[in-house]
DNA sequence: GCATAAACCACAAACGTTTGCTATCATTAA
DNA sequence: TTAATGATAGCAAACGTTTGTGGTTTATGC
């Protein structure tokens, strides 16, 4: 409970010389410097945050909002958010969603009237939807009759005036499916992710968009809808090959649903990649694991977190800075999933 | 911006009414009441967490100390923490040590001097090492000069004066050897987790005890230190083949490890379980995606991270209440790597 | 109709800082 | 010698709350 005033008495100065020496605002004697830094290490005083944030009203405390911890995706994120964070002297706050955009909501708007001095928000939201565009909207205006609280989305665009770090979810698409097609394969399926979210679309679309440019019919036949779990993705398999309908590879919208798709294949009999070739997006850490190792197009997770805080940091600084979208860069893996000759190491640095 | 002073001009009342209407204190009238809350509403204010934090000495937040975000073992243990952090009304700030407990010392020094209202600490840090132990001293005594800070231990027993969570790992790993022994292995090898960590130490423990209750002579020669990660499980794995002593069955003192030895076991040519049997611990969920599905022993992940906030809000609200200790159980889980009727079913709650 | 109690409300201090302003002192230049 | 300058230090207000204390009004009982 030692304050500034007990290290003044203690000195025999003014809290506001104390203040000072701490500081460095303003020049203070090397004598009652002295004083004053014999009477901290006395007390072992250091200044209340909290103190200091109600007259500075700044905590140096972010807000993250993930859809979830436990999806091997969001740690890295999370990581590079904290990594940054450590940089700025700034700490961070965690919430969990699970997908939910209702509980996104619940979050921010706690967040809205909590001591964060900004947000890093990982939406899933769609802004096709009416009510979810209602909230990005106000979202933007967060605060808008107290104090404008700083949004960074991650991995969405919410909006036309919210900053954001993305990877362009179309184009990693693309490069999925032409690493298919590059392979020879023709009739390619695609098990999607959950249409509802703008992630789902984006892949979705990238995938037809390759097609096409290779002049290959698309059907509606060749691409089940799954939800980003496993389960979804094993299930999903089973169907399109329940659907009678011919592939010889298959692009899922996520490490997760493919690595399900592929359980489904080897219950089937089918060899992968012999008989069907199957790559998956975002390159979680499991895909080294499962056998064949699954090919799949990385995206940077570390680096989305890092940019988001540095983002979220420039705006804090300069709140009336122009609107920024970062845009990071995936890259193709090719593992045995799509090529017996691909890459069959353990990514070891991933946990 | 808006201020209780706001409220209180807008509605015609002191701000000691406003305050009082919103936190329900003292009895107010029901047309001041009214009123009060027209002009909260008008202003759509909320109170400023940081002002009332000042006031109150309180902020409804602690910080959580884990050695890393993106082994898997963790993430769980945050939910868990969260989730009983939200029915308190209490945010989570989160910090990584990667294991390293100059780390754990450095974000414990950190905290200290933060906003946090407590502490749970996910330590490696082993009593047995003297600069450890005066770490831990200083931890039970953390702000002796000013606030106490309570602090939660998380699976490590940090002293006596420090309130903990633990899963009891010596006999975790008596039920894991066990289980190989009563498949009928007699020559069973160890993939030790660090010794110069708490829960490594009790691990080997808990192995060579089972040992000795069934009159097995154990040697040193069966057993490989690794360091938690999969490369080296599968380092000491081929240590332990090259090392030409006999063994039917691995205990490996994580899943992790386990893994990596499985993939050693492969390359070899020795199959699984029929050659060796192989059993990790804890539990993580990769266990159920490699081929053959691991065997290891559950660590109620989950549970751990909601029972140290528990713990750490009767901490918060009784701080010279009588330190405890909570254990809690772990459960056998028999997969396909120990036995061929083993469980195969993916643990779809996982992730 | 008066004294007493109860109900309600406002004043102001306090929490631990930062910071603009003023006051003091020593130094220097005129 | 004096006035101007610069370098230091301290005063006090302010940040947005909560809360103890005391004052005013209203209701109650005789």
């Amino acid at each position: 409970m030692t304050g500034i005033k007990a290290v003044a008495r203690e000195a025999g100065v003014s809290i506001a010389t104390v203040s000072n020496v701490m500081n460095k605002r303003k020049p203070v004697s090397p004598e009652l410097e002295a004083r004053v830094n014999k009477a901290i290490a006395e007390l072992s005083y250091s200044v209340n945050p909290v103190g200091r944030g109600l007259k500075s009203n700044k905590t140096n405390q972010i807000g993250v909002i993930v859809p979830s911890f436990s999806q091997v995706y969001f740690p890295a994120i999370l990581q590079g958010i904290q990594q940054a964070g450590l940089t700025h002297g700034c700490t961070v706050s965690v919430f969990e969603t699970n997908g939910n955009v209702d509980n996104e909501k619940k979050h921010v708007k706690f967040l809205e009237h909590s001591w964060v001095d900004g947000i890093i928000l990982a939406s899933y939201a769609n802004s096709e939807n009416k009510s979810d565009r209602e909230y990005i909207w106000s979202l933007a205006e967060i605060g808008n009759q107290r104090k404008k609280i700083p949004v960074v989305s991650l991995e969405n665009i919410l909006g036309p005036s919210i900053d954001a770090v993305i990877v362009d979810n179309s184009k990693a698409a693309q490069i999925a499916t032409g690493h298919l097609l590059s392979l020879g394969h023709k009739e390619i399926a695609h098990i999607a992710a959950p249409q509802k979210f703008n992630i789902g679309e984006l892949r979705l679309k990238g995938y037809k968009k390759t097609l096409e440019e290779a002049s290959i019919p698309y059907t509606a036949k060749r691409v089940c809808e799954g939800d980003f779990s496993p389960i979804s993705g094993y299930r999903c398999m089973q169907e399109l090959i329940d659907r009678q309908v011919s592939f010889t590879a298959v692009f899922a919208a996520n490490d997760q649903m493919a690595i399900g798709a592929m359980r489904a294949l080897h219950e089937r009999g089918l060899r992968i990649p012999e008989d069907v070739a199957i790559i998956g997006l975002d390159n979680n850490f499991p895909s080294t694991l499962v056998s064949p190792s699954l090919s799949s197009v990385n995206f940077p997770k570390f680096e989305m977190g890092y940019q988001a805080m540095e983002q979220l940091f420039n705006k804090i600084a300069a709140p009336e800075k122009k609107r920024t979208v970062i845009i990071l860069e995936t890259e193709l893996i090719v593992r045995q999933s799509t090529s017996k000759y691909g890459d069959n190491t353990w990514d070891l640095e991933d946990w």
